[in-house]
DNA sequence: TGCCAGGAAGCCG
DNA sequence: CGGCTTCATGGC
C-alpha cells in the first residue's frame, strides 16, 4: 500500500533511537516488527512510502503507529523560523522524524535494557529476548520468520539465570521486576497514557531500574507524552556544548519531546554517525 | 587496555 | 540534596 505523507522519512526514524526493531534490509527499504506484525517499508520519494500491508491494516494499525495524523511540519516551521541556530539546523536535518506510538510494555522493557548501552547492543539484546520468549511467526507475503516481543506474564516468570544468558547483564532482575509490577497491577501502563507526563514519570520511577532518563523515554515513546524530555549522554553533550547547560525545554511546552528527538538525531550525526 | 554506551542503585557527607 | 562507586557486556 502506497501512502503519501510529509515529514515521514524511514531512515531518520530507524536511526532516531526510539525504536529497536526497525532495520535496513536493502536500499531505502526497512523491515519492522511491531505488536504482532511484520511489515516492510520502502522510501520511494521524499513524501512517498510503500508499506507491505493491506488498507485495512494501514487504517487500523500503521496510520496510528506512525502518528500520521499529527502535523510535524508545523513544529519544523516554528523551529526553522526561530532564532535558535542549533535547533534550526537540527529540525531541518531530522524533518522526517516522527514519534512512533509503540507498545507500552515493549518500551518499558526496551528502555530498561537501554541503560548504559549503545543502540546496536540494545537491539541485539532485544532480539535475543524475542527469540527466547516471544512467539514464532512467519510473514505470509515475504516468508520471513520473526518473533514477537514477549508478553508481561512470560517475562514475569522468566528465570534470572536464563535472562543472564541473554547477555543482559545486571538488568535481568529489573526486567523481571518490571514485568511483575505490570502483572500484579502495581502499574497500569495504558492508563498512564491518560495521566500527565509528570504523573507517569513518578509512577515509572517507582520501579527498580527506572530512573529519570528511562522514565522519560518510556513516557515519550511508550505513552506518547510528547512533552517528555529524556536527557542521555548525547543530550548532555548538546546541552553543555551548545547551550552552556541553560536550555529550557519549557520554551517548547507541550512538544519538547519532538524537539529533543531532532537534537538527539542531529548531535549524533555531527559526532560522526556513530551508530 | 581502557573507555564508552539513549543510566540507575547504593552509599556517604 | 549532590557526588562517588559499582554494576554486565560488547565494541573500538
Amino acid at each position: 500500500m502506497r501512502i503519501q505523507n510529509k515529514n515521514f522519512n524511514l531512515k531518520q526514524i530507524a536511526d532516531s533511537g526510539q525504536c529497536f526493531r526497525m532495520n535496513l534490509i536493502s536500499e531505502n527499504k526497512y523491515s519492522l516488527i511491531a505488536f504482532d506484525h511484520y511489515i516492510e517499508l520502502e522510501q520511494i520519494e521524499e513524501d512517498l512510502i510503500d508499506i507491505s500491508c493491506s488498507k485495512k491494516d494501514y487504517d487500523l494499525i500503521w496510520k496510528d503507529y506512525f502518528d500520521l495524523d499529527y502535523d510535524y511540519g508545523r513544529i519544523i516551521d516554528v523551529l526553522t523560523s526561530g532564532s535558535d541556530e542549533f535547533l534550526k539546523a537540527a529540525a531541518a536535518y531530522g524533518s522526517g522524524i516522527r514519534i512512533l506510538r509503540q507498545d507500552s510494555f515493549e518500551m518499558l522493557i526496551s528502555f530498561i535494557i537501554s541503560q548504559n548501552k549503545n543502540i546496536p547492543s540494545i537491539k541485539a539484546c532485544i532480539e535475543r529476548i524475542c527469540e527466547t520468549y516471544g512467539k514464532y511467526m512467519v510473514d505470509n507475503t515475504s516468508g520471513t520468520v520473526y518473533y514477537t516481543f514477549p508478553t508481561p506474564d512470560i517475562l514475569a516468570e522468566a528465570k534470572k539465570e536464563d535472562l543472564r544468558a541473554l547477555k543482559l547483564g545486571y538488568r535481568d532482575e529489573y526486567i523481571i521486576g518490571a514485568s511483575r509490577a505490570v502483572i500484579m497491577g502495581d502499574i497500569y501502563l495504558d492508563s498512564l497514557k491518560n495521566h500527565s507526563h509528570e504523573e507517569a514519570v513518578i509512577v515509572l520511577k517507582g520501579i527498580k531500574g527506572i530512573g529519570d532518563k528511562v522514565a522519560n523515554c518510556i513516557s515519550l515513546f511508550g505513552l506518547h507524552h510528547i512533552e517528555a524530555f529524556p536527557i542521555d549522554v548525547w543530550m548532555k553533550r548538546v546541552l553543555t556544548e551548545y547551550y552552556e547547560d541553560k536550555f529550557d525545554p519549557m520554551n517548547y511546552k507541550g512538544y519538547a519531546g519532538i524537539v529533543q528527538q531532532y537534537m538527539f538525531y542531529y548531535i549524533r550525526h555531527i559526532h560522526g554517525e556513530s551508530k
